[in-house]
DNA sequence: CTAGGAAAATCTGAAGTC
DNA sequence: GACTTCAGATTTTCCTAG
């Protein structure tokens, strides 16, 4: 840059600081540069203000931009637990806790989809064996000797009170379930068992 | 009370995007 | 070319140890 237009810029800049302070004390605005001077100065100046005013403008743009990262930082804080000491925390400290938090919710995600998958096979297995029972309960009735009446209650199955061998289950099960229903035995150390058991122990 | 440090806020130019 | 975002430098604010 030419050190004339140099001058001239700086000589802008000292008028429109002069102005601004004026402006603040209530001055009345002076005259920029002698009046012999000639245009180019003139469109410094103006060239100059324009500047100005893109930094300022700028400027409070940028200031916009931060209020808005402190608002989504402000609601990000109502979403993390921060505990007792929530006041004292730092930027750093609230992006980190985030980072720590959803690690937490992404865990808990993935063992409440393992847990379902589990119980959506039991559900299946079980679904399954009181079908075979209800076979196998009309088959009886068939072969029983006849004469006998059976009465209606004694087809109703109570699965809450039912237990389970190992036997029982071997023999039961369609090709479907085969893997669910070692899945189902692999929680069985000893003889028998009952499913609600199963089920407190699991989510115990 | 104050020096000093940490964190936040601000200013600004550069670079990216549309 | 206008607008947005980023990052470095500087300033302001707040806190704490001495």
């Amino acid at each position: 840059m030419e050190l004339n237009s140099l001058l001239i810029l700086l000589e802008a800049a000292e008028y429109l600081e002069r102005r601004d302070r004026e402006a603040e004390h209530g001055y009345a605005s002076v005259l920029p540069f002698h009046t012999d001077y000639s245009l180019k100065k003139t469109k410094a100046a103006s060239l100059s203000r324009k500047s100005q005013n893109n930094r300022s403008s700028h400027n409070e743009l940028e200031k916009h931009r931060r209020a808005k990262l402190r608002l989504y930082l402000e609601q990000l804080k109502q979403l993390v637990p921060l505990g007792p000491d929530s006041n004292r925390h730092t930027t750093l400290s609230l992006l980190k806790r985030a980072k720590m938090h959803i690690k937490k919710l992404e865990e808990q995600d993935r063992k409440a989809l393992n847990i379902k998958e589990q119980l959506q096979r039991e559900h299946r297995y079980l679904k399954c064996r009181l079908e075979q029972l209800s076979v196998h309960g009309m088959e009886r009735m068939r072969t029983d000797s006849m004469g006998s009446i059976m009465s209606t209650d004694s087809e109703q199955v109570d699965i809450e009170s039912m237990e389970f061998t190992p036997g029982e289950m071997d023999s039961i099960g369609s090709a479907s379930d085969v893997e669910d229903h070692y899945s189902l035995q692999s929680g069985s150390s000893d003889g028998s068992f009952t499913h609600s058991l199963r089920l407190n122990s699991r989510l115990s």
